[in-house]
DNA sequence: ATATGTGCAAATGCTTTGCAACGCC
DNA sequence: GGCGTTGCAAAGCATTTGCACATAT
């Protein structure tokens, strides 16, 4: 079954001190960055087995790169994701929720689900803000 | 500017005269099949020039891979997709909009953009009815 | 002891790009 | 004729996989 390995471990660690949506290879940069020493194709591994078994949350961006991030919610949620840093707001839309479903059924459509992401830019990476605040010049 | 090559017409043709989302390598194969001679690159390159100039509607499935169909309607609209054979409705739902984005700015996040579609079955292969009719056993 | 997990590097699959040839305008 | 376009093959990326070695249990 399922060993306790330190790289598990680990990755689990660096999971649950992050609470932005990232790529493999950004989470696997990270924790080589902070003395971990894992193989990118061990997180790959692990971060997949986490996410079949619901222990994490999975998006796709627009581009297509799969990110990950620790669940907060258990129930259904939505994502507010910013481009820049991969900061995220989850949020419900009961109301989202409901209008859906009323178009889908009056289309006779049934068995439903549906993803709903927002992205954007957080206020420290929005445009008006972008003229490099972000360093100490 | 954009020139009118044949190979254009020919993928043009070819979108027009179909209405579910195939990938670029899916509509290059359909388009040889048919006899015509275009690159898989040209197929590529077209495919993102017209979703940019909005001609296309693009959506990238769970897989990651890029999706395309003519589009039916000008402004943002939604998908209503059937899990089973592909059959797509589009949607409009302005109230969505107003309370995503609502949310979004009060979290202040800007420069939004969002994915929403919704997947289902819809009537010809709803769960009541498939016990198998499609086919001709 | 032994099945699982790991690391590396090679392989995969989609997509993009460099560059010479091609063909609209 | 010139410049956007094309085609091919090579390059790029994110991700997966084969295989020998390491290690939890």
């Amino acid at each position: 079954m399922q060993r306790n390995t330190r790289q598990r471990a680990a990755l689990l660690d660096a999971l649950s001190r992050q609470d932005d949506f990232r790529s493999a290879q950004q989470i696997h940069e990270q924790m080589r960055s902070e003395g971990e020493t894992v193989g990118l194709a061990t997180v790959y591994r692990n971060l997949q087995t986490l996410a079949s078994s619901g222990r994490l949350d999975v998006l796709v961006s627009a581009e297509g790169e799969s990110l990950y991030r620790q669940c907060e919610q258990e129930g259904h949620h939505h994502h507010l994701v910013c481009r820049v840093c991969g900061r995220t707001v989850e949020f419900l839309a009961p109301k989202l929720e409901a209008a859906m479903t009323a178009i889908a059924r009056e289309h006779g459509f049934t068995d439903l689900d549906h993803t709903l992401e927002v992205f954007g830019l957080c206020p420290e990476h929005s445009e008006s803000n972008e003229s490099g605040q972000a360093e100490t010049p």
